[in-house]
RNA sequence: GGGGGAAUUCCCGAGUGGCCAAAGGGGACAGACUGUAAAUCUGCUGUCAAUGACUUCGGUGGUUCGAAUCCACCUUCCCCCA
């Protein structure tokens, strides 16, 4: 399932194997939270920018279309016709980015809509079934994520609680997997640290956690309102306390400077809506920092977004008329930006995979953190 | 030829004696965005030696302590009647 092929200090290259195919880590998980990447892309465009796991939404998918029409038509990989791994959210993060319109409790957490606000229920055994019914290759645990700071005795409490609904989750999970109509009987969980930016609760949760033996664990509520420094500092105290022998996910982290800093702490997977959100409002990362293509002096710059990018959008239009496109609101511009910023998470993170394996890492790293963070 | 209406800061447009450097849009300029309620949100947009001063509301002159607002004439545009 998953095989570390190299380490660099605490960095790791690994291969992680699903259902749908086998996955080189480190990786970035490319988020289409409905089942299509905002920006108007494709299962296609997936494969085209170098993309190998995408990631959908149990929350979204379960308001619309609804999980049970999703299993119907063959589910999720079917369904956006979509072949390699899918890994899918539990519904844990609209725990806190719905914080205003939801209320926790033991038994699981009642959410309004967003839509139009009629109530849903979901706690650890529905967030399982509804993961089910869409067949992802990796299902996530149900969690609260925990906005940063909040007051330890909170913190505590709520860890507590995560882990016990992790093992809800897990019971009802194998049962689903063993049932025979089940749409990826293949379909694993893994499990999510919490406890804030408190070190001795994160480090506590982890050995608890670490106790189910599942096949992954993730590091969660971390780029929540805490600072970057505070940020590796957790991953730092958590990281001795997760299995060597199972990938590690940071949860939608980050920048492109936070994953390379993610790596160099021993994270495998990351996901992030920045990469695509920034595209659409015309932030575009380059090697050598992120431009705003919308400033007015690349009005007449016929180079590329990036030179040294090889994305669909590089090869073939210029700053000025991407800048352009954005001007004059033409889709075409959300699109290109888009296809651009993934593939660079993408690109950034094959670079990271190259460096582990010919021991560079240590230099790729003294190169790029600070100037991939630049803003130019 | 006769009658009526209008000219406001980059654009549209509110304002009809002091609370007006002038509402509100748009555009321009810039910023934010981290398991997506985000094609969204925020700031800024007369000048300067700047908790104040100066210039500005088609032009010129006037009334008034005080004028984008009132009066006279001029210029331009629009509408109606011939």
């Amino acid at each position: 399932m998953f095989r570390l092929t190299k380490t660099c200090g605490r960095a790791r290259r690994g291969e992680f194997t699903c259902a749908h195919g086998m996955v080189q880590t480190p990786v970035f998980m490319n988020v289409g939270t409905q089942g299509a990447i905002k920006g108007a892309l494709s299962a296609e465009d997936l494969a085209e920018i170098g993309c190998q796991v995408e990631l959908s939404n149990t929350y979204h998918l379960h308001l619309r279309p609804g999980d049970e029409l999703v299993r119907d038509l063959g589910g999720l990989h079917r369904f956006m016709t979509w072949d390699g791994p899918i890994l899918t959210d539990s519904g844990g993060f609209q725990v806190f980015s719905l914080a205003g319109l939801r209320k926790i409790k033991e038994e699981g957490v009642t959410f309004a809509s967003h839509l139009d606000g009629h109530r849903i229920f979901m706690g650890p055994e529905e967030s399982m079934r509804i993961q089910a019914n869409l067949g992802s290759d990796i299902a996530m645990a149900f969690d609260e994520c925990v906005e940063n700071p909040s007051p330890y005795d909170y913190v505590r409490a709520s860890a507590a609680r995560t882990a016990r609904w992790l093992a809800r989750c897990k019971a009802e999970h194998d049962r689903l997997c063993a049932q025979e109509d089940t749409v990826n009987p293949a379909q694993m969980l893994w499990g999510i640290n919490q406890g804030g930016t408190y070190e001795d609760l994160r480090i506590e949760n982890m050995k608890t956690i670490a106790g189910l033996d599942l096949p992954g664990y993730a590091i969660g509520g971390l780029a929540v309102g805490e600072s970057t420094e505070a940020m590796y500092k957790i991953i730092e105290a958590v990281e001795p306390y997760m299995p060597k022998d199972r990938p590690r996910y940071l949860m939608g982290v980050g920048t492109p400077s936070n994953i390379l800093e993610g790596v160099a702490r021993g994270i495998d997977f990351f996901d992030c809506v920045m990469p695509a959100r920034n595209a659409r409002h015309g932030r575009l990362f380059t090697w050598e920092g992120a431009i705003n293509i919308k400033n007015a002096k690349y009005e007449r710059d016929e180079s590329p977004i990036d030179p040294r990018c090889g994305c669909p959008t590089c090869r073939r239009f210029s700053r000025a008329y991407l800048h352009h496109l954005f001007k004059a609101e033409e889709m075409l511009g959300m699109r290109l930006a888009v296809l651009h910023n993934l593939y660079f998470y993408n690109e950034l993170t094959a670079r990271i995979r190259t460096a582990l394996e010919v021991g560079d890492f240590a230099a790729f790293r003294a190169e790029y953190s600070e100037k991939l963070a630049r803003k130019i």
